[in-house]
RNA sequence: GGCCCCAUCGUCUAAUGGUUAGGACAGCGGGUUUUCAAUCCGUUAACGGGAGUUCAAUUCUCCCUGGGGCUGCCA
């Protein structure tokens, strides 16, 4: 099946875009399909320079990149791939042209000379009569002559479509089932704007019609719009794809997801370091359901167990709790090795010893259960590569029982205790073994000389195990940190 | 206001004409543990309301209520 994609350049990608785009994607790839990327800047007014490429490099993050259209060539410029093109609706203004006027000639649209002002006093009126604000159809029986005119004299006009308002216009959605619309409630939309440039619901007709979609997979704001797009198809005598739409994502308030109430841009969350994989389980979640109990999906796996069937009709609430948890669950099983080498970078970014630490795997391996987003790391593995300056008043922790005038004699302890570990054989079982069969004999209790020993070898109220870092820190440095003078 | 759509725990959701209405996240309690995290166990919490159909309705129908989307020469 070939699906789409087809934002708007006003912006970054908005994370209910990239859950739009992602359906289309798993559609496209379990019926080994094309996924396609079409740009919609068909407003002149509201285009931001850069956007297409944020949406892209965002769908490429993702792992979602499209098969056909718009996207980046191997040096990172923005290409156009297909035979379907061109996939920008800037560069298809004349077909959009050429369609409006076939549509003129056939009696399915008009001429409309009014201007903004006239409009927007028309439907002032109408809303203080309570009426729908709709087109009066004050231009849509201009004799011929007239328009042609008007036309020559330069005069500003749009065109509109002729909405037939005594039919009942019905449909089956892939998801919302048996939709039927009253013709005489549906405006004679707009179709061709006075510069020239389509409005979405020509260019939309016209394009999926010429890339051969098989299915509009698009967010349910549209669902009010179908009816016009559906008596466009059949103007034209096209065939229909079909219509997949897909609910909302919302604010707190259950109001359609926006800027205001938070981040709705995507590479946002890729930024701050949500994994892809994590991000894009979290949204596939978010109005769809496997039927079984499974919470976490690759990829993978999705391509062959989503289906547009499974997903329900109301909205979701974009409640980022849920993405923490899978954040959290993704980050644990990324191999071991993998987990270094992102988090590398990073940590020799501030530390540059930890470019060539030959330990580096082992020290990364200690954080990975712990961690929550790659940029925490250099600071969770600072203790490795600057010493630390811990203090009685964190050691004295009252919550292990520990008093400040217990603490030299825990370190001397600690000092003989690790001492005796034979420098050949510095690893956790010696250290677990010097320490522990001491214990009893010393009175303390584990946690009375753990706490302090680990916070000697950190100066962090919270780290991994005091046996793992003393391991890892080795006998010497160790021992040096012991002998620190406490602030 | 008009049109269209929707309605199960706080959130994401499952299931069913007869169930103790299930799971996950969050919350709470506990185990493990030197801290934090991770992990394990337990637990609080939902069918919006009213009619109708039926032996039986959370489930089917209608109405109401509530919520949302659209109502641009935006998409």
């Amino acid at each position: 099946m070939r699906t789409r994609f087809a934002p708007s350049p006003t912006g970054s990608l908005h994370i209910g875009g990239l859950r739009t785009a992602l359906f289309a994607w798993l559609i496209a790839k379990q019926t080994k399909g094309t996924f396609v990327l079409r740009i919609e800047d068909t407003d002149q007014a509201r285009e931001v320079v850069g956007a297409t490429q944020v949406i892209i490099r965002t769908l490429e993050l993702s792992g979602i990149p499209p098969d056909e259209g718009v996207m980046f060539d191997t040096t990172g410029e923005i290409v156009e791939k297909g035979e379907y093109g061109p996939y920008h609706q800037s560069k298809r203004l004349p077909l959009y042209r050429k369609y409006v006027d076939e549509l003129l000639e056939n009696g399915h649209a008009y001429h409309c000379f009014c201007t903004s002002e006239r409009l927007d006093a028309m439907r002032k009126k109408q809303q203080e009569l309570r009426l729908a604000p709709m087109y009066d159809r004050q231009c849509i029986n201009l004799p011929k002559d007239e328009t042609a005119k008007r036309i020559a004299a330069g005069e500003k006009h749009v065109i509109r479509m002729k909405i037939p308002r005594e039919e009942t216009v019905t449909y089956d959605d892939v998801i919302y089932g048996p939709l039927s619309f009253k013709g005489h409630t549906i405006d004679d939309q707009v179709l061709l704007k006075s510069d020239g440039f389509p409005t979405y619901h020509l260019a939309h007709v016209v394009d999926d019609h010429f890339m051969k979609t098989d299915m509009v997979i698009r967010g349910e704001e549209w669902l009010s719009s179908l009816p016009k797009h559906l008596l466009l198809f059949r103007a034209f005598g096209w065939d229909t794809p079909k219509y997949a739409h897909v609910p909302l994502l919302l604010n707190k308030d259950r109001t359609k997801l926006s800027k205001r109430q938070g981040d709705v841009a995507a590479e946002h969350y890729l930024t701050k370091g949500y994994l892809p994989e994590a991000l894009l389980n979290f949204l596939v979640l978010l109005g769809w359901n496997p039927g079984t109990e499974q919470e976490i999906f690759t990829l993978t796996e999705l391509i062959s167990i989503f289906s547009l069937e499974r997903v329900h009709k109301s909205g979701a609430v974009f409640d980022l709790e849920k993405l923490d948890w899978l954040q959290g669950q993704w980050m644990r099983r990324i191999p071991v090795e993998e987990f270094a080498a992102r988090i590398r970078p990073l940590v020799t970014e501030k530390y540059t010893a930890a470019g060539t630490d030959p330990d580096f795997l082992k020290r990364a391996a200690l954080i990975q259960e712990r961690i929550t987003f790659f940029p925490e790391a250099p600071e969770m593995l600072g203790y490795f590569y600057e010493s630390p300056s811990p203090t009685m008043a964190l050691i004295a922790s009252p919550k292990q029982k520990i008093e400040p005038a217990q603490v030299p004699t825990i370190i001397d302890f600690l000092k003989t205790q690790l001492g005796i570990v034979p420098d050949d054989n510095w690893n956790r079982d010696s250290i677990v073994a010097a320490i522990e069969q001491a214990l009893p004999a010393s009175g303390f209790k584990k946690g009375q000389v753990l706490w302090p020993l680990r916070v000697m070898l950190t100066g962090r109220e919270y780290s991994p195990g005091a046996y793992e870092v003393a391991e890892l820190l080795g006998k010497s440095e160790t021992m040096k940190r012991l002998a620190v003078a406490l602030s």
